[in-house]
Order: C-alpha cells, then sequence, then structure tokens
DNA sequence: GTTCATATTCGAAGCGCTTCGATTCCCCTT
DNA sequence: AAGGGGAATCGAAGCGCTTCGAATATGAAC
C-alpha cells in the first residue's frame, strides 16, 4: 500500500504539506503542490479513509436511513437515492447504506462507532420515534419529512399543504366547481404519515376558501379498489368536473375507471396528479411536482452545512410546481422504469 | 467518547484483554468476557471503525455498485438491496452504496482507500466495462449477473436460460403447442445484457426441442407497445394458445391488450411470467421466480466467504423456480408498492 | 518445595493520517 | 547592517485499535 510518507519521500516534502496539499488546510507553493500531486499521480496514492477518520475524527461518510416499507414509492426512493449519493461525490463524500429496520441501536452504534458524520433519515412521519433517537445523537441528521414538532431538527419536504392547496387553484381557476380527490392507501393515513395528511388537509383548506365541493377518499393499489373509489366519487359528487389524484401506483387505473363509468378524460373530468414529473409527462397529465431529485441534493447541502457548523432552518419547504401539460391522456400507464 | 482503555480501566484489564474478548481471536476466561462485558454495556462503548480498519487493515464494510439506469427494475432493485444490507448486518458488516455512474475510478478509490473490504457489483452485463476493472483490483468482488467469459470471477445469477426453458415445458406439458414471448424493451437486447438474452435462448431452444411454434419480440414501456406486439404476436401466431411474458412493467397491461383484441385470459391464452414472486400473486399469476432476495443473501455470503480466504466457485446458477397459480387473472395492475 | 506445561492476561509497538507549535527562509523596514 | 514580519514547510505527538511476544498465574507432576 502507498502511504503518505512515500508520496512525501518521492516529492522531497514532508508528510505533513502532503497532508496540507490535499486538504488545503494551509497554504503551499505553487511549486510544492505541483510536485506533491505529480508524485500522488504516479504512485497512485489513495489516502487510507481510517487512518484519516482516526486522525481528524471526520468520517466523509453520511448515512442514509432507507423505509423500505409498504406503500413507499419505489421510483422516488430511487431518485432521491442517486440523488444523494451524486451530490455527496460532490461533496468528497461517501454514502453508508441503512434500512429503518436496523433501528434505533443501529443508529447508535454507527453513530458512536464513526461511522458516518451524519444522517438522512428519508420518510419521516408526523410523530416518528426515529426522532427521539436522533436528538439524543450528538452527530447532525437531516430529515426528509418532518414530525409535527420541528423544532430543533433539520427537516426538508416539499410543502405538500400548498401542494394540495395548489391542485384547487389550478382547478378552481380553470372554473372547476367540484372537485375529487383519491389519495393514498389507507394504511399511509392510519400511520400518521405527515405529507399524505398534509396535501388532503391543503386540499381541503383551499376548496372551502374558494366554495368548491369536494370530496377525498383513500385508494389501495388494486384495480377493483380504484374503481369503487371512483365510483363512490361520483355518487357523492354527481357533477364532478375534476379530480386530483396524489397515489401514483393507480395513477394509470384512474383513467381506465373513469371511462369504464362513462367520463372520458379531460373531455368530462379533468385528471391531474401530485406525481413525479417523468410519470406526469408519460401520462400526458398536469401535476404538481414532486422533486426527488432537489430534495436529494437539497438534503444533502444541508447535512454538510450543519458539519461545518453552519446554522440551519429547521425547516425547509420547497414551493410545490405546476406542470401543465394539455391533450389526450394515455388509456393507462404505471411506468415501471422511471430512472433514465 | 468511551475508548477501549476507558473500558480496560472499569473493567480493571488491559485494552488488549477488551479486543480479545471483543474479536475472539484468543481465548478469555469466562468470568473475565462477562465483566468485560458488562463493562461495554454500562459505559455504552462502540469500537471506532477507523481506528479498527487502520489497525487490522479490514473495514468490515462492504461496497454495493448498484446500476441505476434506464431498464431495470426498481422492485426488484429494492428487495436485492434489502437482502444484502440485512444478510451484510448478520455478517457484522456495513453497506457503502455507490453507483455504477461513479465507474472505475471511484472503484479504485474505494479499493484504495480502504474504504470497503469488498464489492457486490450488481446487473452485470454480458461483455461489461467493469469485469476488467473488478480483476484488476485486489480486492475480491462478487457479481450479480455474468459476462460471457466467468472464469476467474465470483458470479451469481439465475439460471435465466433453464428460465426460459422451464416455461415452456411448463406450457409444452399443459398441451400448449403455439406459445408466444413478450419481452423487455428493445434497449435492455440491444445492451447485450445477459439476463434477456439468456432467457430468449433457453426460451426458443426448448420451444424447438418440444417442437412448439413460437414468436418473441421485445416491448416498450408504453400501452400502445404493448398492444402493437400483442396484435403482432396473434397474427404471427394465429394459434397462440399461451403467452411469456419477461417484462414486469407491462405485466399489467398484457391482460388488457390480449382482451382488447378478443382473448380472454387464461380462457382463451394462457400467462405466465418471469417476475417476482409478489407480482405474480398480485396478477394471480403462474411464474418462474425472480428471487432477487436469495440473489443478494447469495451474494453477501459468497463475499464473505472470499474475504475469508475460502474459494469460491466462479459461477452460482440458482435453479428457476415455478410458482404455479390457478384462476382468473387481473384485469391490469403493475404494483407500485412491492415492499411489504 | 521445585519444576514445567498450560491457560490467561499484559504491554508496547505500530497502523496512516492530521495537527499544531516550531523552524526556516526571504524580503522589507529602519 | 541589524531587526522584524510573513509565508511556507517541517517534525513529532497522538487519534483508538489490533497484534504478538512476554509475563504471570494456576495446577500437575516429581
Amino acid at each position: 500500500m502507498v502511504t503518505i510518507v512515500d508520496v512525501a519521500k518521492h516529492a522531497g516534502v514532508a508528510p505533513s504539506t502532503v497532508s496540507y496539499v490535499l486538504t488545503g488546510k494551509r497554504p503551499i507553493s505553487a511549486q510544492t503542490s505541483v510536485r506533491v500531486r505529480e508524485s500522488i499521480q504516479s504512485l497512485g496514492y489513495h489516502p487510507h479513509a481510517g487512518a484519516r477518520a482516526l486522525a481528524s475524527s471526520r468520517t466523509n461518510v453520511l448515512a442514509l436511513v432507507l423505509p423500505l416499507r409498504e406503500g413507499v414509492q419505489l421510483p422516488v426512493v430511487m431518485r432521491f437515492v442517486t440523488s444523494v449519493v451524486s451530490t455527496a461525490r460532490e461533496q468528497d463524500m461517501d454514502v453508508l447504506l441503512m434500512t429503518a429496520a436496523q433501528g434505533a441501536d443501529g443508529l447508535r452504534r454507527v453513530a458512536g462507532g464513526a461511522g458516518a458524520d451524519g444522517f438522512l433519515l428519508m420518510d419521516v412521519g408526523l410523530d416518528d420515534e426515529r426522532v427521539q433517537v436522533v436528538r439524543e445523537l450528538d452527530r447532525p441528521a437531516v430529515l426528509i419529512g418532518h414530525p409535527a414538532a420541528a423544532a430543533g431538527l433539520t427537516c426538508v419536504d416539499l410543502d405538500f399543504e400548498a401542494a394540495g392547496a395548489r391542485c384547487v387553484e389550478h382547478l378552481a381557476g380553470l372554473g372547476h366547481r367540484s372537485i375529487g380527490f383519491l389519495g393514498a392507501p389507507g394504511v399511509v393515513y392510519a400511520r400518521n404519515t405527515g405529507y399524505a395528511q398534509r396535501t388532503l388537509a391543503g386540499f381541503s383548506t383551499a376548496a372551502m376558501r374558494r366554495g368548491v365541493v369536494s370530496t377525498a377518499l383513500p385508494a389501495e393499489p388494486r384495480y377493483d379498489s380504484v374503481h369503487a373509489v371512483v365510483r363512490t366519487l361520483l355518487r357523492e359528487l354527481p357533477q364532478m368536473s375534476a379530480l386530483v389524484v396524489h397515489n401514483e401506483a393507480v395513477l394509470g387505473w384512474v383513467v381506465e375507471c373513469l371511462r369504464a363509468e362513462g367520463r372520458r378524460v379531460p373531455d368530462d373530468v379533468t385528471l391531474m396528479a401530485i406525481c413525479p414529473d417523468e410519470l406526469a409527462e408519460r401520462m400526458r397529465l398536469t401535476c404538481v411536482r414532486l422533486p426527488a431529485d432537489v430534495l436529494g441534493r437539497c438534503a444533502v447541502e444541508l447535512l454538510v452545512a450543519k458539519l461545518n457548523g453552519q446554522k440551519t432552518p429547521a425547516l425547509t419547504l420547497l414551493p410545490p410546481e405546476l406542470s401543465s401539460r394539455t391533450g389526450r391522456a394515455f388509456p393507462s400507464g404505471i411506468p415501471g422504469k422511471l430512472i433514465p
């Protein structure tokens, strides 16, 4: 193995000088710097991560804790993960993968054993148990999603409440007076999942404010469930002229179910979704974007800022963006491949 | 931070004794062992990963390299990943996440910098560039999927050729004489992806051997593409009584497209798939299982064996398993949530 | 009581890197 | 010409752990 001492000898300098060239923590003359870099190149030197961590108490690793449980939207998770990995590399960090199943002990082990400098917790619920653990850990953490009380934490999330409201504003602006809402599976609401409840709250409040008639129902990821929900919506809202879908998995079925009930999209019912833009693009649907990649980048950057001792806001909410599309929706389509 | 010296003092022993209790590399008397463990507990000691790596030149980390590109089956990847993480933890290892995008330099950096003890490369193609890199790296690696020449490597894969053949055997056994094959998107075949080509080869060879008429076509993940492929298949094979689908993303559409062409499933056409069992279960379809979790476990165990200096077979092929289901298929259904 | 194997445990030397006073060198000022 | 002030570099200590030869304790054997 090539060590920093080998490089130092090869370049005719002290090991500490090589270290300073690499870290930039002290000024090194341009010529020395060049010479050292050449030695590094020609010897194929790579600093030993463990030794570095030991000496500097910085691992340059961030731990990403994924929730791999029922109801997670795989395409969203994957976009998020790739975004996290590539942003982390830009900051010269690596990513340690953990699952929520590893639990509090896992977090304590990694934090205590200097396995990572900080944590990224995905899909945090309203009353998430992990929040308590994070608070007592001495490592910085960034949460994606946010609990009811975000004080003292650092959370990033799409402003789902605004997203729900945005849908109503958009549709009301087009003249719709009776709007349905087809939401996530029941279990997601029962689990006290922040994003689902907030979206619904934003939707309902905005509907009330605009004097729009509305009804909201959860839908399971089965064709018959979706069909039943659509039928119920049409019964409750006979004048329903628009439908907001906040459930990626069943988006493709909704068009068919509406059609099966004699409503054409968009002629009879205007459909819009809260989902990743690629999915909406494929379905040719207007949507409020679910910006997983922006969230990932944002989360890593906040974590790095915290690692550098900067103060970060307790809650960063990304404003919802509307992505407009006109024309005829596809008859169906849940893409299984969202990663380009 | 609690160090091994603190634990040693608390337990009234030498630091080395604590180390031996933890690693089991030398015999320690039962009573001493108990006393040390109690001290570890009460002090909340976690060994410093970097220090350990430095002293022992073992990181207890495995690097998982994921291909996050077009055409990957997200649910399969996710099941694989969770399986890898949990199996790794059983072996007291952590998982470093890398993407194929980090390329050869990324591998060299992590290997050279002692960031991981070994590598797990997922979705290896027939003529994968990464194979060369792995060969010149001094760290052990396990490949999921296998290149044309596996000599000198350690590969794990489902026996896709046997899987393709198995479908034909099953259907021919039921009396079918004319069988269609609806495959992955064209780009997957063009990319020289091993599993797709092998499945097709196994299918075709078996069809020939059994004297079954067959036609195979790729399908893009769009409804209209699937519809077109189904129409073409029915034109080429007017007597087609069975269809094998090796394309998770469009499985849900196939039933509808067949119906749109006047064929009922399973009355007129027997449908079967090569896909994860959960998906087939949801669709109520017979399938040859895609055992992502078994692959993940197997890959980690092989890697650990290599790390311990054991010899491993160049190629481990999992035999395909048939999962039989009878009855009526669902009219549609691409589940967005495969993680239970 | 002494000796010798056996079973445990100790102690010190590093692993490769960062860090921080100390040192050198050079140029500018008085 | 002597002194002072920076800029660049050096040298050594130490991060927390493993490892290996050495030391100690415990019994058994004589």
